[in-house]
DNA sequence: CCTTTCAATCGTTTTAGCCTATGGAACTGC
DNA sequence: GCAGTTCCATAGGCTAAAACGATTGAAAGG
């Protein structure tokens, strides 16, 4: 059966008429009268009394039509559905580490809905290598992670360089220290993310490359429980600049380390064969702009000006 | 758009997989790639992200995935449907005069109901030239109708011949007369149905043969209406022998007319080009099976006792 | 009875779907 | 890394099926 002989078979019954069906159609009747006869030769069933003056429907013709009219209204609906673009290509997967998710997404995304009320974004919260599977899977449409990203199949945008900061209680004696030094660290305690996070990885390559290995006294889920810890002098930790919010200022202390400064760098992931959607495409021009206007905004504010402040409290 | 093309994308979009796809389908891959690009590009959309390892449906390809299903199930419906035959040709279209109609279909609606429980009849009671034009335009699968019918296009199969009686109210001078010829009736007026009726055509035909035009009083739509016209001695009336019920004899008297008999045929008409479907064939079947019996119980009975017996009351 | 209408049939042409073979990209395992 | 494998797209030839044009034969209508 094919919708081809459908259309045809609908056309005589709404006609009564092969000649006239035909027509509808655009082709001869002879071609149409042969599409009948093998459905009707292939569903058992003769559909019309050929009587003389007309074409009428047989019972099974008559059960058939009602299927055969539910049918094309389904391709119908599949067709305007797909050419409807305000409906479709609004929906988009977005993945991010958690040190990005919590800063970068929430003003982005209220920026989204402003500027593309259609356009519905959902996150993924997760650590790389798992945003990195998704995206390899074809379950999110883009991811936002820290570098680096070997995968070759994967587009890698960098968005954003920002240096991590050491971050210490209030009271700890880190906090008053001039100058700190990565060597320093190797005698306190650490509250880092699970191992899985690449910011861990960072950091475990960071002590490892001043001949230490940290000593991680608590492992967390979440950068809030990381900076309670922390607040509360039971460890220090290191993060990206741009985890710090204002609400830290009360309990902790942000600080440059000495030395060759420790980076990182946020990214835009993306699979290369991957159709790009243009919701996907409204997502990123957005970013980009939002981001191109931070710095305008605030040159090489959260690099310096808050930091430098920070050891004179 | 065609239903394979629909077909072919389903199977890829379950298997993630063109390859697997193509084998579920029994075509080869590079057949079926093409078809999923020519329904794409028909589309206007990308149906699936051509991964490395699997292919992934796009937000299109999830839309239209939930259309294409629902267009493919009702295809399924569909030929379902049809090769179910308990469901098909159990309804059939019965027409029938109004003088055969109360007379010979119920009895013969509960026969075919005890022997073919799922067939459902629908009467349409109507005049000849009604129920001719209803085969004629294939709203009818049969009609109960009495001869003559020249329309070259039906089949005629004569099943009962009885003979028009004369009916008098009981009180009525006719019914003491010992012989009652057709001159007689000129006298007295007539109770008979629409102008529309076979019967009332035969009897103004029988009546002009006898060389006067019948005095009619009063036109009736329904035979119970004559009758009790009748048997208020209002009127006379000629009705096939037939009609004639029990319940009649206390006010009605039916009596043979002398001389020629006058005569109705009753056949079952059908259109020649019209398919036969099961169900008409089953009702044909026990309506055979059912006249013959009741000749051989009653052989003659309705043409001579019962009439005999009447002037003797 | 003649004309018109209509569906089916026949023979031919065209189309389009299918196949085989091949290429290229990407993943896998050594 | 480097072969081997998997996978989809492309190209070209082939065939089956759909379309066409012409015709036939039946039926309807005037």
């Amino acid at each position: 059966m094919e919708l081809q002989q459908i259309r045809y078979f609908v056309a005589v019954a709404e006609t009564q008429n092969f000649t006239r069906a035909a027509e509808r159609c655009s082709v001869t009747q002879p071609s149409l009268s042969q599409q009948i006869i093998n459905l009707e030769k292939e569903l058992g069933h003769k559909f019309f009394h050929r009587l003389g003056r007309k074409a009428v429907l047989t019972e099974a013709g008559a059960t058939f039509l009602q299927r055969a009219r539910q049918i094309l209204a389904g391709v119908d609906d599949a067709t305007r559905e797909l050419s409807d673009s305000q409906v479709l290509e609004r929906r988009i997967q977005v993945g991010a580490i958690p040190t990005v998710a919590p800063y970068l997404l929430p003003p982005l995304i209220q920026r989204c809905r402003e500027e593309f009320p259609q356009l519905t974004i959902e996150v993924r919260e997760d650590f790389r290598s798992d945003l990195i599977r998704g995206i390899l899977d074809g379950e999110l449409d883009l991811a936002l992670a820290s570098l680096p990203v070997k995968e070759p199949q994967l587009s890698v945008e960098p968005i954003l360089k920002e240096p991590l900061l050491l971050v210490v209680g209030r009271q700890h004696p880190l906090a008053r220290t001039p100058q700190v030094t990565a060597k320093q660290l190797a005698d306190h305690t650490f509250a880092l993310l699970g191992n899985s996070s690449s910011l861990t990885h960072q950091i475990q390559r960071f002590c490892g490359d001043h001949d230490f290995e940290p000593r991680i006294g608590y492992r967390c889920a979440q950068i809030a429980t990381v900076k309670a810890l922390v607040g509360l002098g039971l460890g220090i930790s290191i993060l990206p600049q741009g985890c710090r919010s204002k609400d830290d200022d009360s309990a902790l202390v942000y600080r440059r380390l000495s030395g060759r400064q420790p980076e990182r760098e946020v990214a835009v992931l993306r699979h290369i064969q991957r159709y790009q959607s243009r919701g996907a495409e409204q997502f990123l021009r957005t970013l980009r702009t939002w981001l191109a206007e931070r710095d305008r905004d605030e040159p090489e504010s959260r690099e310096n000006a808050r930091v430098a402040a920070n050891p004179k409290d």
